[in-house]
DNA sequence: CTGAAAGCGCTTACAG
DNA sequence: CTGAAAGCGCTTACAG
């Protein structure tokens, strides 16, 4: 049993004889205070531990040093990865993170969401959840009307004046498209993740695209829907190649997805790349030991979810000074890039080199290479 | 720029024509309130959308109702599950989770953490980072000194009046090694993770147990030092082989490391299972669709992240009423029990069957099997 | 350089 | 059933 008391600033206002708002000052490193009531009021905090209680603070000053984030589950790569580059960097500027799940990517129930972070005063809210349906929050008409900076990441944004953050989804399709034509592959299908999500009708527009450019009929090249599991890629294969009996290259718009397919295609006794070749998405940790090894294409998540914290940050230091009145971030979508890393599963001509964790073949730096405006 | 400024309660009570308790009253759902004030006030409640400040609240309630997750990296699998289960759970419960990662599991830099959370007023705290050196809480020696109820998750714990929560380690090296010795496996080696880690040492302890129990010489069966990525895996295969070409089984600490394994097999043209039979330990995504499909140990690891709340929220529950006193959850050690999954990489002589999903052959049926006390 | 007063937005006893 | 008063633990002007 616990019973300690919390201290209070006035305890230690009355140990160093002086008034509460001189301990204040000394808690925020104001600079008028006497050297020598500083150092006492210091002490006093040293030898008691005391730590000032930031509900209180937050109420008079209006923020909470909060930032709300609303995720969609550990379990996908994406997510995942965009909530790790939010803590890092919100921890880097000192707010702490109010976590939010939402376990069904298509529920619409927004606002009770939105006014619980509202009303925990929140100075701002990331959204980060994949854009599935109609589950977005300006769906609702709120976007303008939030009295707080929002922040939006890994959907296609541009509806609303809030600012969009996400990877460019089509340029995924594309260039593990161009990279399997250049190998040399003349029937390439893809398996796509559910038509719902933003992201997969994006990378299957990609994938269209590239094949469109080199002079094919998109629609001779074979399409499967799967849902991102494992179990739909091996599925995939299989109705891929009732399709296309003759198919010989495969963009899988996630890794697991393309894990089901190494599987699939080992049951069938189709050898990858020369019978088959083979590219992900996403480059999770386990794909440079796939077998074959994945080529996969790498997307800058943890960025995009960095990139966000330091806009709302922004928004906030924006604020013309007075209490809760915030500045909006502008409205663009960024997009940034994403990178191609070839491995074995693709690598049909060159000889196959030493080391099984690829390199990359991106045009793109991994700097952020922005094609909206910031 | 959105300036509106937040409404309050005194506004709403003052449209209502009540006084502001009142209106507190009708947001508490109080059962004292004359039934055409209550329809008033909800009435401008909805209409206005006000909703009420948090931080007030907590202020004078003295809970902030939230919990503070002290969580390490979203990458690693464990983790990241157990986090899962912390936060379905608090949702339902009614608490926000405050978020903090650390990223260095050695970290001894616990104090600020610890005083950032305290100070943020949270209502407790889960550690659920997993025990790598001395990174505990406790080796502070401020365990039982925290005014508020501290669950772990993830480590030994047992060493201070905390309440550890941790899935049983030395069982699933036990099973693991069991069911390759029960296959007809004669030489079984290990890959642990770094040793500096509680469930590394664990998992190692119950391999060794396994063998003994069988009657074997520990020492004759080879052992390799992970880190618990792929890589390491591979190299762990080779390092074994060095030491025992005989080597017919192997227990790997993780999937990844299995993962690793597997790859390194098909370079030396090793099949598995028929020359080597492979466990591996987490049942990650993947590994159902591993090539051969990986026989692996499934942790209940989102049970215990869901437990670890509801003990925190029965302390709560459990103080006396006045304010800022809290119980202390029981002082004991909760050990979850894993399962065994079985999959092609160790099948060895019975048929295979014709899903790649699994079986179980855990002797325990997925609810909570206790060996400490609650 | 320091303190008395007022206030942040709520809730908790206490009266009536 | 309802309200005036006091207080939660801080910070912000305002004096001096």
């Amino acid at each position: 049993m616990a019973t300690r008391r919390r201290m209070t600033i006035k305890e230690v206002a009355r140990a160093a004889g002086v008034s509460t708002q001189t301990v204040s000052r000394v808690l925020n490193n104001r600079p008028d205070v006497a050297f020598e009531t500083l150092e006492r009021v210091r002490r006093i905090i040293a030898d008691t531990g005391y730590t000032p209680n930031m509900l209180a603070r937050s109420l008079t000053q209006g923020r909470s040093h909060i930032i709300g984030v609303v995720g969609y589950g550990l379990d996908y790569f994406g997510p995942s990865r965009v909530l790790t580059g939010i803590e890092e960097q919100a921890a880097d500027l000192g707010y702490a993170i109010s976590l939010n799940l939402i376990h069904d990517p298509e529920t619409r129930d927004v606002d009770a969401l939105l006014s619980s972070l509202f009303s925990r005063q929140v100075d701002g809210i990331i959204w980060a959840i994949p854009e599935v349906g109609e589950n977005r929050v300006w769906s609702h008409g709120k976007g303008p009307e939030l009295p707080l900076p929002v922040v939006l990441v890994g959907g296609m944004g541009g509806q609303t004046s809030l600012l969009s953050i996400a990877i460019d989804n089509a340029a995924i399709g594309r260039i593990a498209t161009e990279h399997l034509l250049a190998g040399g592959a003349r029937r390439v299908g893809i398996i796509t993740g559910p038509l719902s999500w933003w992201e997969a009708r994006e990378r299957r527009l990609g994938w269209r695209g590239a094949l469109e450019a080199h002079g094919l009929t998109a629609d001779e090249h074979p399409v499967a829907i799967g849902d991102w599991s494992p179990n739909s890629g091996e599925q995939g294969l299989y109705d891929l190649l009732d399709q296309r009996p003759d198919l010989d290259a495969i963009f899988a718009s996630n890794d697991q997805m393309a894990l089901g397919v190494l599987h699939a295609a080992h049951r069938l006794g189709r050898r990858v790349p020369e019978d088959l070749a083979v590219v992900g998405t996403d480059n999770i940790a386990e794909s440079s030991h796939f077998w074959p090894s994945l080529t996969t294409v790498h997307q800058p998540l943890r960025d995009a979810g960095a990139l966000a914290v330091r806009e709302i940050d922004q928004s906030i230091a924006a604020a013309p000074g007075s209490r809760r009145v915030v500045g909006t971030p502008p409205s663009h979508a960024v997009r940034l890039e994403p990178e191609l890393i070839v491995r074995d599963s693709s690598r049909s001509v060159e000889p196959i080199l030493s080391s099984s964790n690829g390199r990359s073949m991106g045009t793109h730096d991994g700097s952020y290479p922005v094609s909206g405006s910031l």
